[in-house]
DNA sequence: TGTATGACCCCAA
DNA sequence: GTTGGGGCCATAC
């Protein structure tokens, strides 16, 4: 993978998550398959981390491939993340999500 | 160069 | 439903 690989991918992750709709969620490794880049999904978490406070991208919508959220079971970062997805109308259980329900089939 | 560390993924039991 | 183990790959040191 080249530098400017790198630099194409991440713009690339941004626009993806940027087109997951209202209401649904995409996974980490779905992401980096719609990026032409499958086997990176550690690399859009990666990405997604560094993203500033205020956002305007949806990375809440962007959780793992079982449906659950991400971060550690005490962590700021989760409370929040689940906060958000609440707010446009997603059901989480436990941190959990139905992605036969809310997954995002593009 | 080598090793450790993740907002990960998959499958078998 | 869970757990464990192997695989994965950019980053940080």
């Amino acid at each position: 993978m080249s530098t400017e690989d790198r630099a194409h991918l991440s713009e690339m992750i941004w626009q993806v998550v940027a087109t997951i709709p209202h209401g649904r969620v995409a996974s980490y490794g779905q992401i980096a398959r719609l990026c032409g880049f499958p086997r990176h999904a550690r690399y859009v978490g990666a990405t997604l981390k560094q993203l500033p406070e205020d956002s305007e991208l949806p990375w809440h919508r962007v959780i793992n491939a079982k449906g659950e959220v991400a971060f550690r079971a005490d962590s700021e970062q989760r409370r929040r993340q689940i906060e958000r997805l609440r707010a446009e109308g997603i059901a989480v259980s436990d941190g959990r999500v139905s992605l036969p329900e809310f997954g995002w089939q593009p």
